[in-house]
DNA sequence: GACAAAAATGCAACAATATATCATTGCATT
DNA sequence: AATGCAATGATATATTGTTGCATTTTTGTC
């Protein structure tokens, strides 16, 4: 029952604790969000966490939720997909921060795409224009090759 | 009174038009709309699309008003900002839907990038993926010149 | 111009997504 | 034990988006 919860390991809100407070912790309802999006192979809304807490017999109200996302976002534990008003959970680095997405217009599954070289030269192009992406997010509608096979029939 | 509305040049929707129907066209309720976003230099929300027609003197429900949205979206007129849930007016050709776009996270300014060379770059990474960027959006989180100057007390 | 068909809009209700506010609990530090 | 703080609970409400149907306007055809 007196189990701590652990501190989050290279968790950037870290740093920002005084020293000697006690650290960022993932809470068993944290945790249980992070497993459920972990196991979910797609993104998931908000409501539907909820639902799915239900299901394990755990009533949580939508402002909870949303502080637990809100957590696990500024923690870099999990993404959102502004496209979907849905989360995914971080699949990179903690610290690697070179965040781009892409999401199927199909099927909604969305990955990160791991590639320093890509968000390096986007970076270097929206220099030239005068501005700065400064571990800023990247998102992409794009369509997988299964939904290029089987075209979703309103899609086209 | 009898004036007829113009029909929309170049544009997509026109085509799936069958033989003898009359084109897709600008209505001034669409118009007004439009000319709202592009006299506005920031991304405006739907609701607050609502607020400026009614400060014109004309009301109009929601529904009209994402019925609206749909039509200019579906014809290339306007783009929907997904991280603001806010819509700007489309500033490249029509035709030309190599759409990126950079929202600066200060001030939410969102600007359309016409840089076809960036976004084959994109493309070809994301075939390499296995996935394809067939005219899909790609949007950007950055900041501008001078929200790096003056930076957001909240934003760091 | 009259007419019918189609498109556009009006209207009301509602669904989905997100936040504000205040209270409570539990653990850590003093 | 007292205090402070992070986390959660609870309730209400704000914001954003949709559906279904009635009505009006526009357009193509005669």
């Amino acid at each position: 029952m007196s189990e701590r919860n652990p501190v989050i390991p290279d968790c950037p809100a870290e740093a920002e604790n005084p020293r000697g407070r006690q650290g960022v912790r993932l809470t068993s309802l944290r945790r249980a969000i992070l497993e459920i999006l972990m196991a979910a192979d797609f993104p998931v809304k908000a409501y539907d966490l909820i639902e799915y807490m239900r299901d394990k017999g755990k009533r949580v109200t939508p402002a909870t939720i949303y502080r637990t996302l809100d957590f696990l976002l500024q923690n870099g534990l999990v993404h959102r997909v502004n496209s979907l008003n849905a989360y995914i959970p971080c699949t990179g680095e903690h610290n690697n921060h070179a965040l781009l997405m892409v999401t199927c217009s199909g099927c909604q599954k969305t990955t990160e795409i791991d590639d320093q070289d890509l968000y390096d030269s986007m970076r270097s192009r929206l220099e030239e224009l005068g501005m700065s992406l400064q571990g800023g997010c990247i998102e992409i509608q794009g369509m997988c090759k299964e939904c290029m096979r089987y075209p979703q029939p309103s899609t086209g």
